[in-house]
Formats: C-alpha cells, sequence, structure tokens
RNA sequence: GGCCCGUUCGUCUAGGGGUUAGGACGCAGGAUUUUCAUUCCUGUAACACGGGUUCGAUUCCCGUACGGGCUACCA
C-alpha cells in the first residue's frame, strides 16, 4: 500500500493567512485519515520577500492550532532539510540535467530588456508578452546563440536564468481530485523561468523537486496554483517523472465577508475581524494586528469553523473535534466553489465549543486574561466563575469585559435601572433580608444556591414582597447591571461576606440616586 | 485581453431528472427565565439567464452573464 505524503509548503513573508491555516488542516486531515505523513516545507527562495520571524510565527500558528508536522524545520524526518533555501544547490543540478536532456534553455536576457519587449508587444496590441516557442528564436538564449557564445557567457559571469522550453502542440491533462479534469494546451504556456539568477529556483522548479525528493503523494494547495500546474506537469515529464506524479486537489479560495476578491490582511483592519491565527508585531502599528487567538477563539472553534469553509460531510453534524473529522473527512467532499468568511459563523463555533468546555478549562484560558489585570482568583472561585459566565460569551476576553465586577467588585450601578425600580420606603425590607440572609449558615451560603433562594423567598411573601421588587436591586446591588448570571448564583459564588457587604454599600448609594 | 475554475436562501452548504429543494449561521416572532444569556418552537429566504436533451429539468449538454484565479528572475 501506498506510503502517504502530504505537505503544506507556506513562503515566509509573513504571517500565515487564515487560508494557509485551512490548507494545513486539509492537509492534515488527509495525512491522519490516511495513516500517512504531514510535512511542512518552507519555501523560501524569495530572498527579497523573506521576512523575519515569519517562519517561527508558522510553526508557532500550527502549534497553536494542533497541527503538528510529521516532519519539517525543527520537527525531524529524514527527507531534510526542510527549508529550500538549504537545498538550493539540488535544484540547480536539476536544471542543468533538463538543460542537457533539451528540456531547458539558458537564457540572458535581462530584466531590462524583457520589460522593453513587453513594451514593444504591447505597442502592436499584444496584451501579454509571453516568453514562448514564438519568440524565444528572437531572443538572447543558448537556443539562438552558439554553443561557443553561451559558454563564453557562462564562462564570464553573465548573469543567467535557466528556462523550460515548453513544447508547444502538447495537451495537458490534469486529474484533480476537486474539479475532476482540467486540460491546458502547451501553446498557451510561457517558458517558465526554472532557475533565477541568483542561483535559487522558483517554484516552480522547487516544488516540482521537492515533491518529487520528498516523495510527496498529494499535493494539496489553493486554487491559485492550479493554472501553474499545466507547468509542473510538464516538469514532471521533462524529468520523466510522470509516472510518480503526485495527485493535485486544488481548494477553493476563501472570500472577503464582503465585496468581491479573496479574503486578504486589510480586510482584517478594515471590518475589525481576525484573518491570521496569531497575532503579528509588525514594525509600525499598521502593520501588526491580533489574530484569532487574541480575539479569544479557541483553536478547535477555528479549526472545525475552518473545517466547513469549503468542506462538509454530507451530514448535519456540524460540531467536530479533531478526532471526528479526521474520521469524517474526505477530499470528494471538499466544495469547488469559493467560500465567504462568514465572521458570524466563526464566533458561533467558538461560542459552541465554550459552552461545552468544562469549567477548569475554561479557567486556564481565562486565568491570564485576569492576571493581565491584576488579579489572581483561586481556581474553585475561577472556575465558578467561568461556570456562571460561559453561557454569556462568545469570545473568551468577554468573560473578563462581562464579568469583571466578581474580581472588582462594582464599579459602576446601572442608576436609570434603579431610578426605575427602586423604592425608598423599601429601604427597611431590604435591610431586614439581609440581615436574614446574615443569618444564614455558612453551610446554607456554600451549598446549593437554591436555598439561599428559597430563603428570599420566604422572606418576601413574609412581607408581601415581588420577586420583581426585589430580584433586580439585588442584582444591581451584587453586580451592578442588569445583566448577568442568576442573582442566588451569583451571591453562592461571592460568598456570604461579600454578598452581604455588597447589598449593605449598594442600597445607602440606592437611595442617593432617587434623589 | 488570453487561459483556467466556479455559480442552490444574505452567508456556509445538502441534494439531485419527477422533492413540500433539507440543515446551519444571521435576521424576525414566540415560549421558558426575576435580568442578560442559554435552550426550545415558529417564521423569513435559494436552484443566475437562454437554448437544447427528455414525457419531465434546479439536477445532464452547450452558450451567455456574473464572480474568482492565473497571466513576475513572488510564492
Amino acid at each position: 500500500m501506498e506510503r502517504i505524503r502530504v505537505r503544506f509548503a507556506p513562503s515566509p513573508t509573513g504571517a500565515l493567512h487564515i487560508g494557509g491555516i485551512r490548507t494545513a488542516l486539509y492537509n492534515y486531515l488527509i495525512a491522519k485519515k490516511l495513516g500517512g505523513k504531514f510535512i511542512l516545507r518552507i519555501e523560501d527562495t524569495d530572498q527579497g520577500r523573506f521576512v523575519p520571524g515569519a517562519e517561527e510565527y508558522i510553526v508557532e500558528a500550527l502549534q497553536w492550532a494542533g497541527l503538528i508536522p510529521d516532519e519539517g524545520p525543527g520537527f525531524g524526518g529524514a527527507y531534510g532539510p526542510y527549508r529550500q533555501s538549504e537545498r538550493k544547490s539540488r535544484y540547480a543540478d536539476y536544471a542543468r540535467q533538463m538543460i542537457e536532456s533539451g528540456n531547458a534553455y539558458y537564457a540572458f536576457d535581462t530584466p531590462e530588456e524583457l520589460e522593453a519587449a513587453r513594451e514593444a508587444a504591447k505597442a502592436q496590441g499584444i496584451h501579454t508578452f509571453k516568453y514562448d516557442a514564438a519568440v524565444r528564436g528572437q531572443l538572447k538564449n543558448s537556443l539562438t546563440l552558439s554553443a561557443a557564445e553561451t559558454r563564453s557567457r557562462l564562462d564570464a559571469g553573465e548573469p543567467y536564468v535557466i528556462r523550460l522550453k515548453v513544447e508547444p502542440g502538447q495537451d495537458i491533462a490534469i486529474e484533480d481530485m476537486v474539479r475532476g479534469e482540467v486540460t491546458f494546451r502547451s501553446d498557451e504556456l510561457d517558458d517558465k523561468i526554472l532557475l533565477k539568477s541568483d542561483g535559487m529556483p522558483t517554484y516552480h522548479l522547487a516544488n516540482v523537486v521537492d515533491d518529487r525528493l520528498m516523495e510527496i503523494t498529494h499535493v494539496i494547495r489553493g486554487e491559485e496554483w492550479l493554472p501553474s500546474t499545466a507547468h509542473h506537469v510538464l516538469l514532471y515529464r521533462a524529468m520523466q517523472w510522470e509516472d510518480r506524479m503526485p495527485r493535485f486537489a486544488h481548494l477553493p479560495l476563501i472570500l472577503k465577508p464582503d465585496g468581491k476578491g479573496k479574503l486578504s490582511k486589510r480586510d482584517g483592519v478594515r471590518l475589525g475581524i481576525p484573518v491570521f491565527p496569531l497575532g503579528w508585531a509588525g514594525a509600525t502599528p499598521e502593520e501588526s494586528f491580533r489574530g484569532f487567538r487574541e480575539f479569544g477563539f479557541l483553536p478547535q472553534a477555528m479549526l472545525n469553523f475552518l473545517a466547513f469553509l469549503g468542506w462538509n460531510p454530507g451530514t448535519e453534524q456540524e460540531m467536530f473535534s479533531m478526532e471526528e473529522l479526521i474520521q469524517a473527512f474526505s477530499v470528494e467532499k471538499i466544495v469547488k466553489s469559493g467560500a465567504r468568511f462568514d465572521y458570524d459563523k466563526a464566533k458561533w463555533f467558538n461560542q459552541q465549543y465554550i459552552h461545552a468546555a468544562d469549567n477548569a478549562q475554561l479557567a486556564e484560558w481565562v486565568r491570564p486574561i485576569l492576571a493581565q489585570n491584576g488579579y489572581e482568583p483561586e481556581q474553585a472561585y475561577l472556575e465558578g466563575f467561568c461556570g456562571l459566565m460561559k453561557e454569556r460569551v462568545t469570545l473568551i476576553p468577554e468573560f473578563w469585559e462581562k464579568g469583571a465586577y466578581f474580581f472588582t467588585g462594582v464599579q459602576e450601578y446601572d442608576r436609570a435601572a434603579v431610578q426605575k425600580k427602586w423604592n425608598p420606603e423599601r429601604r427597611p425590607l431590604f435591610d431586614a433580608l439581609a440581615v436574614s440572609l446574615s443569618e444564614l449558615t455558612l453551610a446554607v451560603w456554600q451549598g446549593d444556591p437554591g436555598e439561599i433562594k428559597t430563603a428570599t423567598e420566604s422572606f418576601m411573601q413574609a412581607n408581601g414582597l415581588k420577586p420583581g421588587d426585589v430580584l433586580p436591586m439585588l442584582r444591581i446591588a451584587l453586580a451592578g447591571t442588569m445583566q448577568g448570571p442568576a442573582v442566588f448564583e451569583m451571591m453562592q459564588l461571592l460568598g456570604r461576606e461579600e454578598s452581604l457587604a455588597r447589598l449593605a454599600k449598594a442600597f445607602g448609594l440606592f437611595d442617593t440616586f432617587i434623589a
């Protein structure tokens, strides 16, 4: 049986886009489902676009998401190195081999000359200049130059590139696992540069060579690569590797939430939504942003959301653990059309995961935020807090934003609500209620909140008070706001001493609000 | 411009020659709830268009329109 090997091959040119995470996810799922290997390969062949820290970001993002490579830089593996810049010499060897076999040639045209040729073509009404069979005869390359001339230019150290010699008249058919058969004619293809003048390969050469050398069986990548796959097939043919060419699956793009086009970094800042997994500290504030993690998403919620952007299991199940995703995933179920990024849906998934998480787990996520604000609550209190708040939040930071009063005390009371409901004449009754609450034993306070409730209810009954007269006031006294967990659950969590203190403080203040 | 890919509710999608075209998000209404939220119920809303093929097309084929991608010594 074939050993399945898939790779995720990002370029370290900045933060990894959320679409990249989805590509990594799908690769990961295929690998795990089929018992194969998930390989991380860093495609850093463009020295000009290299961004320091980008590779570390990629690795950290994958780790946060739980998509741990089986092989890759820092992850071991027998097919390394996994950074293309460290495999430079191999590409040059294959490029020369291509020249020897007549499938490639040296080209000495400078960028300026090419630009001039482009301009000239445009002047003739040709929209795009293509370095191909039709024009290469008029350009400076080893096909037009004599062998001696070529040799001497090479020996003189003149800059050159190596180009793929595309023979016209060929049909190229790709059996894409997502799209079915996709066909191209070689006449439409240009003589792609394989090896750049700095000695580095282009993506096309490097990805074919590495996929072969790393024994990659399935290439799962974004749809933007579909057109260039024709060139890749030609490369496999030229190398006589076509018999073991990987299978291709081109994934639909992730589109902007609004408007047109694919999701971009700009959309994140423009719409105030995360489009990257992790935050990124750029050189300037404009180049810095928060990611899903900083917005307060749980990694599995993000993954679940992403999994459904372009795939679905064909059942009505929507919540999937990683194990379930691995079980349910299949390439055949990948959707062909682009998927709009739906932030509301992302938040819904997160909310579902927060609801389902146990309090101890939530406490782990909430604790750092409290610490940032200077609070180090006891574990039991924190867990109780998480339990009361988890059905009221969508993103992790909301625990603090909506429930800070559990730690800070009430900073601000909802005056309007007090003015509407508070009756100073009933002040003695509220004081009496506080007294009767204070008489409840610690065991009652620490037990089922229902007991505090029962005690309050009997007090209300004995004094002719309705729940609507009392509970809202207790709520505001304890929390300052009309929103939040059930009153008696708050009391139970806050404890007898704190609850009573808050009541005492608030009742006095309420009178002053009325005046 | 050329080439390639795509098109089912606003969004993510299921489905597939004859269906009340299903689910989810969102939105609206209702129930529960002392609040908020949760939960539950109900509602809203879709097969881009035109030709074929067929007894019958949303489903198959071809066009058109629209959308997207690619068209660098970037990946």
